[in-house]
DNA sequence: CTTGACTCTTTAGCCGACTACGGCCTTAAG
DNA sequence: CTTAAGGCCGTAGTCGGCTAAAGAGTCAAG
């Protein structure tokens, strides 16, 4: 069984024009075409599809996705480690910095009761205070 | 005293392009200028150029810095703290994200013994996983 | 006065990951 | 057979927030 671009765009739920893209960029492997030019994909490209799109969700840029395709087919261990690795603690950053924006954010809603003029606004006086 | 866009720059720790940038998006006021054409920038640039900053530094968009100052020169307090609540939603909503992208990841990274072939691989076999 | 740092304007480029457009051809359902 | 839906390609545009480059004029220290 084989899919047309459309469906396994449905099966990965994602677009068509996502798909070419990713073609483009070398993510996915040229497909065989029909006669008429159609690509037709084997089974595994669904496979290859699922695999990119989770890495996306998981925060892996499209680069670094190439890089663990190509581990995927033959590399060590250790290699896709590291990367998984250094992802986790470029989130780990990502989410201290946004611990401190949310602190912050929620000290300022909280002290501000909402009421009156903009004039001596908690809000507006902690985004003048200097750094 | 007034400063030059250069001194105004280093007052915010920012590049002068970024304040042009600035003027030309209408965050800051357009100064008056030396007769050789310079931006001669008042006192009260720097606060204004820090507030920018500070929100930045705190999530919000320059469109949504734009609405900050807009209601700073006169609005009501219930319409800032309404942004900021906005903000801070958004923000707790990528904290969750970021999250759950943190879990899988340490699941993975701790359950790959990063030794031996990729075959067998825990991290490529999560990111096959469907869904 | 010289010279090196600063500033001016306009326009264009960058990052990542798509997304859209136009004009045409092919496929599948009825 | 018809026709709507699907697919082809290449190029260009989107988002936000800068950042760079070119080419010329200006300021300040020594």
């Amino acid at each position: 069984m084989t899919y047309s671009i459309g469906q396994l765009a449905k099966a990965a739920d994602t677009g068509i024009e996502t798909i070419r893209y990713y073609e483009r960029r070398g993510l996915m492997p040229e497909p065989p075409r029909a006669a008429s030019g159609y690509r037709r994909y084997p089974e595994d490209a669904a496979q290859r599809l699922h695999f990119i799109r989770r890495s996306k969700r998981l925060g892996f840029t499209l680069d670094e996705i190439s890089a663990l395709l190509q581990l995927q087919a033959g590399g060590q261990r250790a290699d896709i480690k590291a990367i998984a690795e250094a992802k986790l603690e470029e989130i780990e950053t990502r989410l201290d910095d946004l611990q401190r924006m949310r602190a912050t954010l929620r000290d300022m809603t909280q002290r501000c009761s909402g009421h009156g003029p903009v004039d001596g606004c908690p809000i507006i006086e902690t985004l003048n205070d200097n750094d």
